[in-house]
DNA sequence: AATTCTAACTAACAAGCGTTAGTTTTGTTA
DNA sequence: TAACAAAACTAACGCTTGTTAGTTAGAATT
């Protein structure tokens, strides 16, 4: 019978707490108490605050690093990669509900070439979104409004969709995903 | 020739730095930094640091709040209402983009009165809000998907704008509206 | 049985925190 | 010009922070 590492329950619970209260309000004695240990054996297994922090992020980050390239490079129209993209945020947010609150909240206090790295892929991925939004333009299959506001607006709701994920409970993936697609796609009207 | 107070300096530099940092991350030898006096001399003008985080929040709560009150008043139809609401955000992001930054992220660090009356405002907005889109529904002027997929969806993008609106400077406020209002009403397709 | 490793512990550190007390400077009013 | 109020200052408080050093108990390996 195999139990997790007591690395990743370090930072399981840590995550846990910075979704709650930020990552600057959590102190490592907050974390130490929630397994039950002094604060000084979590560096048996950490090497700093700054490491759970950014193993917090950074994995998640190149989820969606990641699952945007394959988007990206798939051979099928720009609708299609929006619905896939819309997918892979909602598979990310049901896996990692509570990492999204660190990766939105507390990207700033990651230390200087995490936070490079970090940035970089964050603006990559919304340049690789805009792309698709644009490839939709010149096929017409989506209106040519500002793109930015059509990127801004569906970003925004995918990376905000955490927060409702948890406060609704356990909601099922796939009429999730239906309904994300209709409303972001179609619109309401 | 009248200047603004010294207390209202604070709370706006105040501000500034929560919206770069988040409210823990900030001391009060920051805030006083950024005004080239010492951080005791702070006390003269404000009481605490709590003080200043609440006046932050609450008062634009205060506004999204009277806002609402006022357009779910009106005699007009849902999808107007809704309109009005997104009017209603982009004004108050465009004049108070940093304190929102507070509400949005440091919202759990006020002090347990005016936490409880900040919820409340929360959810008395969202529920304001609810009572639009279903209104829109029995009308027939919204499309019957699950009503909270799209509560969320339009209150995430507005909730959301005043990090785009920093990020792309000044963009001129009335083409703002506009774009806003077809991509979130009528959809992208 | 002796040794090594793992992961907990206690104790303590220097630095930073919000805040208070008491004092001095500055600017306005009598 | 003397008096007063506003707003700055210095100094310090008790507490919390992330982290290190050194130690110890138990498990695994030799």
């Amino acid at each position: 019978m195999k139990t997790i590492s007591r690395k990743q329950e370090i930072i399981t619970v840590a995550s846990s707490l910075f979704n709650e209260k930020g990552y600057k309000a959590v102190s490592m004695r907050d974390i130490a108490k929630a397994i039950d240990i002094k604060a000084a054996s979590l560096y048996n297994h950490i090497k700093s605050k700054q490491e759970i922090l950014s193993e917090i992020i950074l994995k998640v980050a190149e989820e969606f690093t990641t699952g945007m390239e394959n988007v990206v490079s798939e051979n099928i129209s720009a609708i299609k990669k929006v619905e896939k993209v819309i997918e892979l945020h909602i598979d990310i947010t049901v896996n990692h509900s509570q990492a999204l609150a660190a990766l939105n909240n507390d990207w700033m206090h990651l230390e200087e070439k995490d936070l490079i790295a970090f940035v970089k892929m964050r603006e990559d991925y919304e340049e690789n979104f805009r792309k698709i939004i644009k490839q939709g333009m010149d096929t017409g299959e989506i209106k040519s409004y500002h793109p930015e506001v059509i990127l801004f607006s569906i970003l925004s709701t995918l990376r905000t969709l955490y927060l409702w994920y948890q406060k609704r409970g356990k909601v099922d993936v796939n009429i999730l995903k239906k309904d994300m697609v209709s409303v972001l796609i179609k619109g309401i009207v």
